[in-house]
This record gives structure tokens, sequence and C-alpha cells, in this order.
RNA sequence: CGGGGCGUGGCGCAGCUCGGUAGCGCACCUGCUUUGGGAGCAGGGGGUCGCCGGUUCAAAUCCGGCCGCCCCGACCA
């Protein structure tokens, strides 16, 4: 027994020392972050624990945001909440508990939720009265208080938003993307017509796709979502659809013209100018801390997190390189000015002056977390004052280059809109690339397995339809273009004629 | 809920078959040498072995029960 388990130590201490140190080292650094292209779905958790963004809670389906990743999330909310307000909508706060006849009032509505409800049933250690559903959206408690406020045509349309968490129980949870509780955003507005209820829908789902575009860096898919994925209790749904780096979609933004299904539920009316009494025309709108996953995914590369510029925490990181004492405090010195002019001009820079970690630790360190840009300062450069620069879209040393100290801050704006416009220009193109054109199902169960991606057809078939196509592939209709070319042609499942042009994908 | 796996320092694991000093890597602390792509050496700290019970002189290891977690299949932003 001695002699098997010295025997196995033996070999085991041969194999490390045998293997150059080089190689031992590659294979430890290859094993923090996986291989996108080996397996996706480790890839995607490996990114979000190495990059520190989240971490997992003691509660199933809940997880922690940590700083950086909440940072990222702030600049998120922060792009939004401007173009919120910059189209008229306040924000305003409902309450977590909803009276649980709240949520049974609209049929369609509850139906859609019982299964994923929380549902407080004590407090102040008494059984309550009525139990309390912890809000899975606010559609019902905000009509109860909209039925208050508003009794005449002047009160509207009313235009608001929070920002809340909510909760929804998952039986398969992925941080961000599905989790038990997660923060978002939900517009709720009231309208006196139907045009006017349509027109704010579309508009917010535009703002959505304006931010995923100039923001966020995502090229994304506008359209309606089909009758079976519709939003419980809306009359009609619509999306951004996101394609990330597996040829997977992911709904990013949804918008909602909810009709006067709630309004009727809640009795929300109004009278208009002709004294009539008329229900009011809704919807509703949310973005999530899915986002924070999409741009994981959409951007992410084998080093981790790709950060585009306009909502990267961190827009530039120096890093000081010195060998001696007096290199030591010159270098510093000039990396902390660097750094100050960036942050006078309002880019987020920050300097690290660790001494505990070598440069090489920190180039990996902030390559993990997706800085969009890294300036090195080191003896060589400060004796030709240059910096070196490293993009963090060009991964490696490929991507370094040296500049003259002189000027540089004046250029960094432009390069970090390179940086973004470039990221942009990647996403779109390789969305591009993965996205084909499918005429039958048969074709599409043969093409989806070896080539993940968007498949655009024409579709006209109904619920049993796409029970059928999920059967089939494990994909769905995303949604039903609404930026389509003119014509028609036969629907992929049914064969029927149709202009109806939508995405099939395999989702998230 | 059905199928598969796992609970041992903060993290990842070995040890269990065949009971006998609880170990390895990473991380952490101290010191010296280092610093342009995840530094090296030396020393050090840290574990009720998921929980409860049983067998035994002796249990991480054997037996019984319970609990928890992860992965794969049916809903959703």
């Amino acid at each position: 027994m001695h002699g098997l388990v010295s025997a196995y130590r033996w070999r085991r201490s041969v194999l490390a020392s045998s293997s150059p140190p080089t190689t031992k080292r590659m294979e430890e650094m290859a094993e923090k972050i996986t291989n996108p292209d080996v397996d996706f779905a480790q890839w995607y958790l490996d990114v979000i624990r190495e990059a520190e963004l989240a971490d997992s809670a003691p509660v199933r389906g809940c997880m922690i945001i940590r700083p950086y990743g909440y940072s990222l999330w702030e600049a998120m909310k922060e792009a939004l909440d401007q173009r919120f307000k910059a189209t008229g909508h306040s924000n305003a706060y409902f309450p977590l508990f909803i009276p649980e006849s709240f949520i049974s009032k609209e049929s369609e509505h509850v139906e859609g939720f019982a299964p994923e409800l929380a549902v407080v049933t004590h407090g102040g250690g008494k059984k309550l009265e009525e139990p309390l559903v912890v809000r899975p959206t606010s559609e019902t408690i905000i009509n109860h208080m909209f039925s208050k406020w508003i009794s005449s045509y002047r009160d509207l349309p009313m235009l608001l938003n929070q920002w809340a968490n909510v909760v929804r129980w998952e039986l398969r949870p992925r941080p961000f993307l599905r989790t038990t509780e997660f923060l978002w955003q939900e517009g709720h507005t009231a309208h006196a017509t139907e045009e006017e209820a349509r027109e704010e829908a579309m508009r917010m789902l535009r703002v959505y796709e304006d931010f995923a575009v100039n923001e966020a860096a995502i090229p994304v898919v506008t359209g309606r979502k089909t009758e079976s994925e519709k939003f419980a209790g809306a009359v009609e749904s619509f999306s951004i659809e996101a394609m990330m780096g597996n040829g997977w979609a992911l709904q990013s933004g949804t918008s909602h013209y909810l009709g006067t299904n709630f309004a009727r539920a809640f009795e929300t009316t109004y009278l208009d100018e002709t004294n009539t009494q008329r229900y009011v025309h809704q919807t509703s709108w949310g973005v999530s801390t899915r986002l924070v996953g999409a741009v994981v995914m959409a951007h992410g590369d084998r080093q981790g997190l790709r950060l585009p510029p306009r909502i990267a925490p961190v827009q530039v990181v120096v890093v000081p390189i010195f060998r001696s004492d007096d290199q030591r405090a010159k270098i510093l010195e000039e990396s902390a000015r660097i750094v100050s002019v960036l942050d006078d001009a309002g880019i987020r820079a920050q300097l690290d002056d660790r001494d505990t970690v070598s440069p090489g630790f920190k180039f990996n360190y902030w390559e993990v977390r997706g800085v969009p840009l890294r300036i090195e300062l080191g003896p060589r450069d400060l004796k030709q004052d240059s910096v070196t620069i490293c993009p963090r879209n060009v991964p490696g040393k490929e991507g370094k280059s040296t500049r003259p100290l002189e000027g540089l801050v004046e250029q960094v704006p432009q390069l970090l809109d390179s940086i973004q416009e470039q990221m942009l220009q990647d996403a779109l193109r390789r969305r591009e690339e993965m996205t084909y054109d499918v005429q039958t199902l048969g074709e599409l169960e043969e093409r989806l397995p070896e080539s993940p991606g968007f498949y655009r057809a024409w579709w006209d078939g109904d619920g049993e339809d796409e029970r059928r196509l999920k059967e089939a592939t494990k994909a769905t209709i995303r949604c039903i273009l609404l930026d389509r070319p003119e014509g028609s042609g036969k629907c992929f499942v049914t064969g029927r004629e149709s202009s109806q042009r939508v995405i099939v994908a395999r989702a998230y």
C-alpha cells in the first residue's frame, strides 16, 4: 500500500518537474476559462466568475451581482434612463408585495404567471388574511393605482417607469439570463386611444433597439412575438432579439401593447371630450439584468469579457512598468498624470499601481474584465516620450502599438469611438454570416445542428405548428420581422402562402 | 418531478476498495530576490471530512437514515 502511494507520488512529481514551466502555466491559464468553441455554456460561467461579475448565492436560482458586474448594469441603466426621460417618462416606485387577488383579475395573466409565483403567507408571526405575491411584474398593482389617478382624457397619457427587482420562480437558472430574482425596468403607460398606445409600444421597442446597437454594440432583430410566445395578458408583444456567440438567440427586451385587457380587469377608465366613459389603452415594456449576459455572450472571446467603451465601467486602464526605485517614482507620477487628465476629460480611467502583482498579471487581469483600452507606460516608453496602447478588441500582443505621449489624451476619445464601432461591426458581421434562409422544416432540421444561427423563413402556422417545430429542432420562432422585404412565399411548416417573415433559432 | 453525479481548509481535488498521524494544487500571510504577457525560492496560517445515528479499542473510510448541491429533459425578461 505504501509502495503504491509513493510510486504514484513519484510519477506525479516527475511529470510535474519534467514539463517546462511555460507549458504548465499555459495549461493553468487554459483551465480558468474554457474554450468557447468546446463548451460555450461553461465558457459563459467561467467568464462571469473570472471577470467577477457575479457569484452564486446560498439560495438556489439567486445570484450576487458583484461590484464590477453591478457597475456595468449601472452604466446600462443610465443610458436607458436618459432615453426614457427624453421620451417623456417619469420614474416612480410601486410595492414589492401584491395582493394575490390582483394577479387573478386578468385571466391570461394569472394563467401565465401562476407557476412561477413566490407567495408570502405569513407576516409578523401571523398567518396573513390574504397571501401576498412577490411581484413577478407590476401590471396589476399599477392598474389598481391608475384607476384611481385617471379620470379624464386630460390625465392622459400617463407615462411611468420603475426600476425594481422582480421574482419569478425558475426551474433552470443561469446567471443573468434566468434567475429567480432579477433587476429590471418596467415601463407602464396609459393612453386614450389604441393608436397612441400602439405607437408608444413601438417607440419603446425602437428605444431598446437604439440602446442595444449604439450603447451595447449588439445588433438586434426587431419583431412581433407569435401567439404562444406573447406576454401573458398582452394583445401583442414585440421584442429585440440578439445573437450570441454560439448562434443562439437571446430575447433582450420586450414591449407590449396591452389593449384594454388590464383596464377592463381594474376598471381603468376615463371620460373623453364627449363625456363618454372609455377604457384606457395600455403598454408595458422592459429590459433586465439579462442584458449583462447579452453583452458577455455577444462580445466575449477566448480571453474573457470584451466591453463596448460606452458602457464599460473602466474605459482605460494605465499599467505602469518599472525596475528600479527611481524609475518607479517617475513612471508612477507620469501614469497618475495621464489618468488624471483623462478623468478631467470625462473618460473613466483607472491607474493600476498595485506593486504586489506583476505587469503581466495586470495585462491579463484587465483583459479578462474586458477593459476596452490599456495604456502601458514603462522605462522604454518614458525614454522616447511615448506609451504603448493595447485595444482589447485585438487580443494579445498583436494589437499593441506605440504612440507619442504628446497629444495622447486628445486621441483617446477617438480610439474609444473606433473600438466601439469595430465591436458593433464585428458583431454585425458575425450575425450576418450566421443568418440563413430556409424553405422547409426538413431543411431546417438538417442544417441547424451543424450551422447554429438565425434562420429566416416564411411563416403562416399556429401554436400547434410551433410545437412541432420545437419538437423537431429545439428551435423556436423568435419573432415575426417588422422590417421585412416585400413579397410572399410558402410557409416553411404548413406550405401555405404567407407574407410573414420570421426568424427561427435556438434560444436561451 | 424523471434520469446521472457529487458533498474533505476560501476554490479545485486525492485519500474511502482493504478502518489506525487528514494530504496535494491554487489562493492567503511573512521575508528576500523579481517586475515589458498570469514571477521564483524559503518559511507560515487555516479543515467539527454535509448532518444524525450505528458497528468498532479506533470511522473521512464500513452500515442505516436524513439534508444539500450540480448536470441532463417540460415554463420565462
